[in-house]
DNA sequence: TATGAATGAGCATTCATTCAT
DNA sequence: CATGAATGAATGCTCATTCAT
């Protein structure tokens, strides 16, 4: 008699162990032991699992950037005013992400080793450039609707909507307490969304 | 006779073969060996002139910090309109730390250890709302100055530069081949103080 | 199944091979990886069973002060004549320490740290005095049983045999070719218990 | 014009710190720089006048025992009863040295290398009879000038007493506050030397 | 599937010693 | 004579990974 498969429920929960270890302690600090320790199961157990502690890492990264993407997507594949979409986005993330507050210090966690190296760079280079396009065309959208000005540069303007979402994540961390970062950011998006009219 | 005290020219000796080693290889994975063999120095000598690895990284980021500090004083206490100034700023900044490429993997590395200990975050946090004072400062200048529209926010608008600017700097190192970042930058922040007018 | 438990195994293990690594070069000398190679185990698993190279060291000593202890308690508890229980103890402490002629040089190897560390000592010092505690009550005893004189004073007489316990010692490592240890130990521990009746 | 010699004034400063220094810490977790710190010297000048670390230890324990071995000179030298000049070395030994806390932890510190170099083992080991050497003397003298019985055992005797003299410091550092060290030893010796008669 | 004992490469740090000044 | 910067060998300890059970 097959046991039940365990196997994507061990994963998840190995996986959701792993984020609140790393972003307490970072990377590099955070043992194989600590991991196991938070997720109840044993060292031994993790390998059956993962093939290494690089691959639960990668994992993280791997589900968290399907997050976003597929929040983006929504809104791309969504009816009604550009605007509101891309706002509705916004709004999402800053509902999700930011209020995790533990994903933070995982941020930069994330981002360092990335640089590193050149396949992990393609990769998350490559998605940054399908956000980007993504975005460009839901401009185009807006503009094909009247609902922007025509002569708007999508790319440059997508880059700017972009810079300025991650940007006040950024300072949000440096000044949390000087910030509201939902409403700076719904303030400040539909500022620049209502100049391309 | 008194040897000429090779202390300080020391110290920038090691931070300079430290910033290279770490900007390469992230810091968990430098050794001190490395960082010896990088500045021509024996690995002893490291720790005579600092007492440990985290010592020497966090003498890189006191300096890193300390420049970009003192351009935007530089900015604050220079004469002329206050955007012009402003744009002096953000190009200095370019010029300098956008450039040396080395840094864009440091600057993630830099902060990661920054939001798990809370003296760091203090410091780091510190500096960010001096930052943040001063150009709100200098935007009220404008306003008094009759270059900018009274009814503007200025703690408001200082957020939004600050975020446009580090975010510009985050969306270029994801997509460097698509975005000229100096360009950008001076193109959206000169279009942001425009606003202001 | 659950595996039979090495735990003690493993540590009689390791503390056999640190005796012997220890008594060969010194605490100081010794580096666990002697230690781990003396007892055919890896450095690794040192540390599965012992926190460090100090832990190894008290293990050590509380073992050896647990055997000289329970041969006083057997003495103590034991019947028959008092300076007979007494002889007996001395024999024993003999034939099974002595002959270690391993743990000489780990004798003043184990005390040169005690004098230094405040804990240490007062454990020490506390098992010393218990020891000269159950001496004195054990004398006082043979003054009960009329087998010494009524006037000696039990406490000064205590300090007396042991003094000259550890003092034969101390000499026989000095000259061990000119004294037969347990004959002169057994023949002035005589005579002393002899001039108690 | 030569300068005063300060040669000797020099090694004793450096000994005399040294002293405090390993009597503080031991002999492996003194560093050259605390001798050197604690003698008001650089580390360099230490080596101008000793070759090595061991170097001044070697001289530490030589002077030590110099002046244990001259105090015996004297007794045996001396003119008047056996006894009493025995007891006066008794005396001026517990003066001069037991006071001396601070030498305590050197004593055992001083022994444990002493075992393990076969050298330094011949060296005090030949000190050792040569003081059993004389104190068998002495008590022959004794016997000569009737002061003592002629059936006693000179040797025997002999490493009786100093059994009991080492004895007692070795328990007196066991329980200090419990034993009076002079008292308890000149009682204790004088009854041995009592017996002889 | 799950466990945890065992491994050993890897690394920060210390410190005796040297030597140019 | 005296200094202290420079060296580099030496070592305790950590931890990812393996594998017998």
């Amino acid at each position: 008699m097959p046991r039940p498969d365990v196997s994507e429920k061990r994963k998840a929960q190995i996986i959701a162990a792993a984020i609140t270890a790393f972003a307490q302690n970072g990377y590099e600090k955070t043992r194989m032991e600590d991991i196991a320790a938070s997720a109840g199961l044993s060292k031994g157990t993790l390998y059956w699992y993962f093939k290494s502690k690089e691959e639960i890492f990668s994992a993280i990264q791997a589900r968290l950037m399907e997050n976003q993407f597929s929040w983006l997507l929504e809104a791309v594949q969504a009816e009604g005013p550009v605007a509101t979409r891309l706002l509705q986005f916004v709004d999402r993330f800053s509902g999700e992400v930011t209020t995790l507050s533990s994903l933070q210090s995982l941020f930069f966690e994330m981002f360092a080793p990335v640089w590193r190296d050149e396949q992990m760079r393609q990769m998350v280079q490559g998605r940054f450039h399908a956000a980007l396009d993504m975005l460009a065309a839901l401009l185009q959208e807006g503009i094909a609707q009247g609902e922007f000005r025509a002569d708007i540069d999508v790319t440059e303007t997508a880059v700017a909507l972009v810079a300025m979402h991650e940007g006040l994540e950024l300072a949000w961390m440096m000044a949390p307490d000087r910030i509201d970062l939902p409403a700076m950011k719904r303030k400040l998006l539909s500022d620049m969304l209502a100049n391309l009219r």
